[in-house]
RNA sequence: GGGAGCUUAGCUCAGCUGGUUCAGAGCAUCUGUCUUACAAACAGAGGGUCACAGGUUCGAACCCUGUAGCUCCCACCA
């Protein structure tokens, strides 16, 4: 078979994950094996990829290969989510763009676009996550918008209800003017930004409405709000202004008569101890309203335009409606004076260009407090495990003991409608039909049901609601669990074994669905939870559109093949801690899909040169590499179980880069012309196919190939479900063997280097050791690592040789070219420094009672193991030292 | 304002229960090599006062306290 220069990664890909789906490897069904289920976090259905989700869906597929092979039944569920404020807003621009404006449409042929935006868009996603390779059962796809779906959402919306758990009400919430809906506080991200303070003098009138000559001057950062003042506000305690108990302050440019009045809210330092008082546009201004019980004037419009109530500058842009004020402040000598002054505004997370208004409306709320109380004990009883560690539990605990009613009405079209009508007073019927919602009205009004002239007696809600507000069924619903309870899926498969995902939706996401779970299914959603970090660029700034530093996962892969994109963006990820992109390590991951592949054609080399001789000259490295083999199979083990995957992948790679190509198969390569002893040949297959197994998971493409590519498989044998064999106990004395080859072969190659020996030059190799009996299975190891022509066992120092000491044993290297001992000799000086330094060390501290008495018989044991070994290479050194002065 | 975390080689980070064969990895750098799988490679090397100052301990990168710098989360004083 002619085999091609390097590894091909595109058509190897495509290949296999046909064969996969060909033979069902991904699909799964309840059966009589442990399941091991992760549901993906459903992405945006009409987004793309970026590095977040890359690094998000490749651990999951990671866990769930490793999971099938295994043994386990394991199932990926994938799906999207319908993401209502995004998928709307990019509906909306796309009507734009053909010069449609959605207020010229009806729900219902909005709707239509925006399924037709959906279908059109819809698959990307899936598409990229199948080209990264993942494994996900695609007969199990789910969409927050499927019917079943949304009539769980429904249900839920309808049940929680009933139990009141939602309610209606009016409330200080956040506005989006671009969206031109209501964000809850988790849709709120605030930007430190240098903003300006203005000082503005307010005219002061007595009780008796006579202007008092005296002013009071207020800062504020929006002026354009004052024409909703309905009250000054001032420290009771504030000696500047007690005077002034019972005065009313006029509203510039309205001229509104607004009272004085005293909290002590307001803090005497800040700006000039008064504050304006605006209960539409502030959220503390709000509640003084409340405590107060002053007027609620709604200066903007739902756009962010000025309301007629504001009466000037109507129907203006708030911000141009700010400089129009200010000016006109000056203008009549009003201003004071302008700083600027360091603040935070809030901006809409679906709409980052867009500042955030607080407003009051009427909503619909989630009363958190009682779902959050059992979410809050499964996590600090430790019912749902989170990793890395326990970072995030205080911040989970402080936020589930803290946390406010969650407002889910968004005013838009696109998502689950609330299922709530109104009649002509104002009645509310929640039912999850309209038919049944007209029952309960019939019924409210003495009729045992409607008649057909009833219908149109109720108006259904116009909003929809919170993505989240589906999304935090998911584990459940994606397993029909809301709307066919205890069906076959949802025993088998509920709780999920782990959820990965961002840390940064760990109120909006997380919490809510363990909140969910424990309402619904009374279990906990999942056993663990595996926060990834973010991905950053590596200046560590946060991947956005604006600063174009958000790679195109396509291209890369294009690039680089899936496997190495795998590869690179796992290596750079320390669990749970941001990972700073850089392209250099998925050229890392290439460069390794080639290491393979190069090793992979020595090996095949092989396949011709067997021949039935012994093979006791490999019985070293046969030896050793098992045994390095099973080492690192019980770390990989343990690196699991903590989720260090990144870890684990640096384990996997070393021991194939380093033990396999560097060592094991330099070892066992037969020399030039030779044959290879069959057996051994058979034993490097093997090892290679178990490394290709603990690999796999990580970079599933290239193991497939290499694996059919190493010997001719039968229907069936794929590595993907090629089952881990039990982990065997390593052999400490073979690694130990091992070891101290490596250590004397890089120290005869660097003595060598060091004194500007060739590779080709010859030499001849003396050993002088008090235990030959250990070299004697490396002797032909060592003679081809080297170079040596010849090796010797001497019991005394080779006059003229380069010397050097390891462990205890001496060595010495006979060349043609004369030896410069010079540095040789330093450097036994330097370790010999070393050692004495050591020792001394190690000898203060077994002379320490103290240390003999407290501290552990196994380490004291240890102690005395080092000073022995000490004393030996000491002894060695300073015997190499004093021959080379003879 | 409150809380959490970080600071180890030029860069990005490991270092889990304190014990000098434990100060490590990858990348980068330097030297040598086209050695019969791989120059996308091979063989080697150099490089660190473990942020700073104290303390606990027989013993500290690791535990405690304080200081400085950075990051994130929460709160939102106009």
């Amino acid at each position: 078979m002619e085999l091609a220069k390097n590894y091909e990664a595109a058509a190897a890909a495509e290949k296999w994950y046909q064969h996969w789906m060909e033979r069902g490897y991904f699909r799964s069904e309840p059966d009589e094996r442990t399941p091991y289920t992760v549901v993906i976090p459903p992405p945006n259905v009409t987004g793309v990829l970026h590095m977040g989700h890359t690094l998000n869906e490749t651990v999951q597929d990671i866990l769930i290969r490793r999971a099938r092979m295994k043994g386990y039944n394991a199932c990926w569920v994938p799906g999207s989510d319908h993401a209502s404020i995004a998928t709307e807003a990019r509906v909306v621009n796309m009507l734009r763009e053909k010069n449609i404006e959605k207020s010229s449409l009806s729900r219902e042929e909005f709707l239509r676009y925006a399924f037709e935006w959906k279908e059109k868009y819809g698959g990307i996603i899936y598409s990229q996550i199948r080209k990264l390779g993942c494994s996900c059962d695609w007969e199990r796809v789910n969409f927050t918008m499927d019917d079943h779906y949304y009539r769980a959402v429904i249900k839920v919306f309808t049940d929680l209800y009933r139990k009141g758990l939602v309610y209606r009400g009016a409330r200080m919430i956040n506005w989006d003017p671009k969206a031109k809906t209501a964000l809850s506080d988790e849709e709120v991200e605030y930007k430190d930004l240098e903003g300006k303070l203005y000082y503005v003098r307010y005219a002061l009138e007595d009780g008796e409405g006579q202007l008092t000559g005296e002013s009071i001057t207020i800062a504020t950062q929006r002026p354009e709000t004052i024409m909703g003042d309905t009250a000054v506000c001032v420290n009771p305690d504030d000696e500047r202004y007690k005077h002034l108990s019972g005065h009313f302050a006029i509203i510039p440019l309205v001229n509104r008569r607004v009272p004085l009045i005293f909290d002590d809210y307001v803090d005497p330092s800040f700006g000039t101890g008064a504050l304006k008082v605006t209960p539409a546009h502030d959220i503390n201004d709000y509640n003084l309203g409340l405590k107060y019980n002053l007027e609620v004037i709604d200066t903007l419009n739902e756009d962010g335009t000025l309301s007629d109530a504001a009466q000037v500058f109507v129907g203006m842009d708030r911000f141009l409606a700010r400089e129009k004020t200010v000016a006109v402040l000056r203008e009549q000598g009003l201003l004071v004076k302008e700083e600027t002054y360091p603040t935070r505004l809030g901006y809409s997370q679906r709409n980052p260009d867009t500042v955030v208004e607080p407003r009051i409306s009427t909503q619909w709320f989630v009363k958190m407090r009682e779902l959050a109380q059992p979410a809050l004990e499964a996590v600090t009883q430790g019912d749902v495990k989170i990793y890395p560690g326990d970072r995030f539990m205080a911040t989970y605990k402080y936020w589930m003991e803290n946390v406010k009613d969650w407002c889910i009405s968004r005013q838009l079209w696109w998502g689950q409608r609330i299922p709530a009508w109104y009649d002509g007073d104002g009645n509310i019927y929640v039912a999850e039909t309209e038919t049944e919602a007209l029952q309960q009205w019939a019924e409210a009004n003495g009729k045992e049901e409607p008649s057909p002239a009833d219908v149109g007696q109720l108006r259904q809600d116009d909003d929809v609601l919170d993505t989240w507000f589906s999304s935090w069924l998911w584990p459940m619903e994606v397993f029909r669990g809301i709307t066919e309870p205890g069906n076959a899926d949802i025993r088998y498969y509920y709780p999920t074994s782990v959820l990965v995902t961002g840390q940064d939706i760990i109120f909006f996401w997380v919490a809510r669905m363990i909140m969910a779970g424990l309402e619904y299914e009374h279990q906990k959603p999942f056993h663990e939870v595996y926060f990834t970090g973010m991905v950053r660029d590596k200046l560590g700034r946060k991947m956005s559109k604006s600063l174009g530093n958000s790679p195109d996962l396509l291209q890369l892969i294009d690039q680089y093949g899936a496997d190495a994109v795998r590869f690179g963006i796992l290596i750079s990820s320390p669990a749970g801690n941001d990972l700073l992109f850089d392209e250099s390590s998925l050229e890392q991951g290439r460069f390794f899909c080639n290491k393979l592949w190069n090793a992979m054609k020595l090996v095949k080399l092989w396949e011709e040169r067997q021949a039935e001789i012994p093979d006791e000259n490999d019985n070293f490295a046969l030896q050793w590499f098992e045994h390095r083999l099973r080492e690192a199979s019980r770390q990989l083990e343990e690196l699991f179980r903590d989720f260090r995957l990144n870890e684990a992948l640096k384990v996997i790679y070393s021991l194939i880069w380093d033990d396999f190509c560097s060592w094991y198969l330099e070892w066992i390569k037969p020399a030039q012309g030779a044959s290879i002893s069959a057996a051994a040949y058979e034993r490097t297959v093997s090892f290679f196919e178990q490394l290709l197994q603990l690999l796999h998971p990580f970079m599933p493409f290239v193991t497939e190939e290499l694996y059919h590519l190493l010997r001719e498989r039968t229907e069936g044998d794929d590595l993907i479900v090629r089952q881990l064999p039990a982990v065997a106990e390593p052999d400490p004395q073979a690694l130990e063997q091992g070891r101290l080859a490596q250590t004397v072969i890089t120290a005869l190659r660097d003595a060598r280097n060091k004194n500007r020996l060739k590779p080709r030059d010859p030499i001849t190799l003396h050993i002088l050791t008090a235990q030959p009996a250990a070299y004697r299975e490396l002797e032909s190891i060592l003679v081809r690592q080297v170079n040596a022509g010849a090796l010797h066992y001497t019991d005394k120092a080779i006059t003229g040789s380069l010397t050097l000491v390891v462990d205890a044993d001496k060595f010495f290297i006979e060349a043609d070219k004369p030896a410069d001992t010079t540095a040789q000799r330093e450097q036994l000086q330097k370790d010999l420094l070393y050692q004495q330094q050591f020792l001394a060390a190690v000898e203060k501290k077994l002379g320490n009672e103290r240390f003999v008495q407290n501290a552990s018989p196994a380490v004291v044991e240890n102690e005395r193991k080092k000073k022995s070994d000490a004393e030996a290479r000491i002894k060695a050194i300073t015997e190499s030292l004093e021959s080379g002065e003879r």
